[in-house]
DNA sequence: CAGTGGTCTAGACCACCGC
DNA sequence: CGGTGGTCTAGACCACTGC
């Protein structure tokens, strides 16, 4: 038996069925709150969760005093920005097959742009997680991970110490990374991280400076992550906010 | 006498106050729904659309069958690019004066780029609209839209159009851009736009590829913006999506 | 098991919009 | 003014979590 979906999700579910179906077409109002939910069998709050939930996918449009209005369809957009995922998962998504990536691991002391970051003392040791990730034999990325040895506690352990950091973090100190506030920059060519990764004449560097943050927005990792523009992209969706 | 909030806002606020105060502290549970909306005087659920509100913008974590917990507060992060702004207000919260900014009209027929996004005719006539914002002097924005006629309709007016290009969409057609699609990329060296920008040996472009629409997503603006990283900083809060 | 949040209802009143 | 969405209630039952 499959769990039965709560109900406001299914009317949110037929709704979209209708919308793509063209029995609501784009631009056109829908029937009052009322009608609809007397038409689906369920409350108007009920009803109103499932617009709200396609409000928030810009799916419809709501005008108070006027109506609900449905809006064409966008078209999704891949490995979106505002979405966290891993470097890993990112090199998957391009059609890339991950090769050999190179690492290193050291301790060092916090240098004061970490510290503040990741605000804990200067000086305090931090583990530095350096590696190269290739496709098809090039390198495609290079990133440069910083983080405080006072948040692993007793559960570092250099041997488990690769893969996906995001992973390491969840199994084995049960932190989970849910956030993450991102600065695009593009770094200079005299850049020494940027230049390893310029290979061809037409290959660009975006660098991402990342600090993550755990559920309660505790900042946990620093990251720099260089990507080569010419194998990847990044997009986003804007909204403007009221 | 002002106009009176909705009582969910309200509750929201004193949640806010009262965790900015130090009554809740970071990671702790609240008390539960129940004892909370009694303790305000609205019933729960009340109580609850204003804790989904604080739960959007991350300022507390809820967990079901557990609790909800107050998660620490995160910096505001300026001109955060998953909002959208116009290049001129951009350039006033970076702390610039907008000087003499210079400007092109014309009317092009559409070429293929442009017409698979706006989705219109090729060879179809579209304006093409320059211009070269200017900070002390130095140029630190090249813009280029596309703008289909048809979408104009009557309302092309080619006097009026300059100043910020959505504000003229809104007054004079009646059209409000509320999202867009963004490409970001790094520029090559050699494009000739990118090198009107290149002025100091440390400057280094972005270029966004923006695809705006309207309130019901019609496709209705294409731009080209080139920005100055050193005078830009682009900044994305990102979120693990479930 | 007890306690928590998740969903749902039926009805009420209000605020806004266009005519 | 009539019709629309926005807020609010009091109570109900369910699903999940931790002990």
């Amino acid at each position: 038996m499959k769990k039965e979906k709560p109900s406001y999700l299914y009317v949110k579910d037929e709704l979209v069925k209708k919308i793509e179906n063209g029995d609501f077409e784009v631009g056109s109002k829908l029937p009052s709150e009322i009608k609809m939910a007397k038409y689906f069998n369920v409350s108007r709050e009920t009803f109103r969760s499932a617009v709200k939930k396609l409000e928030q996918e810009g799916k419809v449009v709501v005008k108070r005093g006027v109506g609900t209005f449905v809006s064409s369809p966008l078209s999704t957009i891949p490995s979106s920005l505002e979405n966290l995922w891993s470097i890993g998962s990112l090199i998957r998504s391009a059609g890339l097959k991950e090769g050999e990536h190179r690492e290193s691991i050291t301790t060092v002391p916090c240098k004061k742009e970490w510290s503040e970051k990741l605000s804990c003392e200067p000086q305090s040791e931090v583990i530095k997680h350096e590696r190269i990730r290739t496709a098809d034999g090039e390198p495609v990325v290079y990133s440069i991970n910083f983080l405080p040895k006072k948040v692993l506690g007793a559960f570092f352990n250099n041997e488990n110490f690769s893969g996906s950091l995001l992973n390491y973090l969840k199994s084995n100190c049960g932190i989970s990374i849910v956030r993450a506030d991102t600065e695009l920059s593009v770094p200079l060519h005299t850049d020494k991280y940027c230049q390893k990764l310029l290979i061809h004449p037409s290959t660009t560097v975006v660098l991402l400076k990342q600090l993550h943050y755990d559920e309660i927005n505790r900042p946990i990792l620093y990251s720099y992550d260089y990507l080569r523009n010419d194998v990847f992209k990044f997009w986003i969706r804007r909204t403007l906010t009221n």
